[in-house]
DNA sequence: TTTTCATTTTAGAATTAATATAGTGCTGTA
DNA sequence: TACAGCACTATATTAATTCTAAAATGAAAA
């Protein structure tokens, strides 16, 4: 258990439990982006009695706080990212993979686009992603 | 019935119904971006037969012939766009209104980032709108 | 240690957007 | 009229998420 992330916690007032940190420390772990689905799966190995209601519960708590942001990319579920910071996403439609992008929005970073106050961005291209791209080009 | 939207869909093989013409009829005259909800809800006072299945099969096959795009903005609900091209969004949080931004992508222009194929852009900020900020500083 | 009390977790029910199914009713042809 | 083919409607179903009420936990007081 993270001393970081349960000092954290604490300092935002927020109860440090195991299972908000085992969540806030499995996303740090994982380049993906996982769904409340997948996260409650994994965790479940670890700790068999974790209910998936508490995965939400506590997705949104740290959410609330600011320590994750959710995405909503696709209409079927939603997805977790530990960076809380506003960036832009890939979703490749072979392989339902979302990749963090490097690029920067001028938009978000003024904090103002055409009179209207920014305050995040949910900014997600859809396409092939090069990996794809590179296995179509070799006859895959 | 617009002549027009019966011969668009005619022009691309599929049957001009009432319902469908009704929706896309809808959706043109609206600036801000239904849900399939509140499109049903809408068209119900002038076809009350109409039932709530028929508007998300007309919204996915006006959206598979590229007639509108389905905007994923928030988990609770999707929302339809007469304008099937990419272009940005901007969601207030205090009255929800979804409002079409001029601004526009570099990447989305160049079909490409980071090695990526892009083929469509979800961009939405989130923030408070240009009203929603006077009433605001109004003291409302 | 025991009691107390607030907070958190849990299990299961409820909710709700969206989709699938099955039957009904058009429209055109012979 | 009989038939074929599609589109529509009503209803049931699915699946993600939220709600509810009770049990468990943990910290502080006695």
């Amino acid at each position: 258990m993270s001393k970081e992330i349960v000092e954290r916690l604490r300092a935002k007032g927020v109860t440090p439990t195991i299972q908000r940190v085992a969540i806030l420390e499995l996303l740090r772990a994982r380049a993906d982006h996982p769904t409340a689905e997948e996260i409650f799966r994994e965790l479940r190995e670890k700790f068999p009695t974790i209910s998936l209601a508490t995965v939400y519960n506590s997705l949104e708590l740290l959410r609330k706080i600011g320590e994750i942001q959710q995405l909503v990319i696709t209409k079927e579920k939603a997805r977790y990212d530990p960076n809380p910071k506003p960036h832009h996403h890939f979703f490749c439609r072979k392989c339902e993979r979302v990749i963090d992008l490097e690029i920067s929005c001028p938009f978000a970073e003024r904090g103002e686009v055409e009179g209207h106050k920014v305050e995040a961005v949910q900014a997600c291209f859809h396409g092939i992603c090069a990996d794809c791209l590179k296995k179509e080009g070799a006859g895959g």
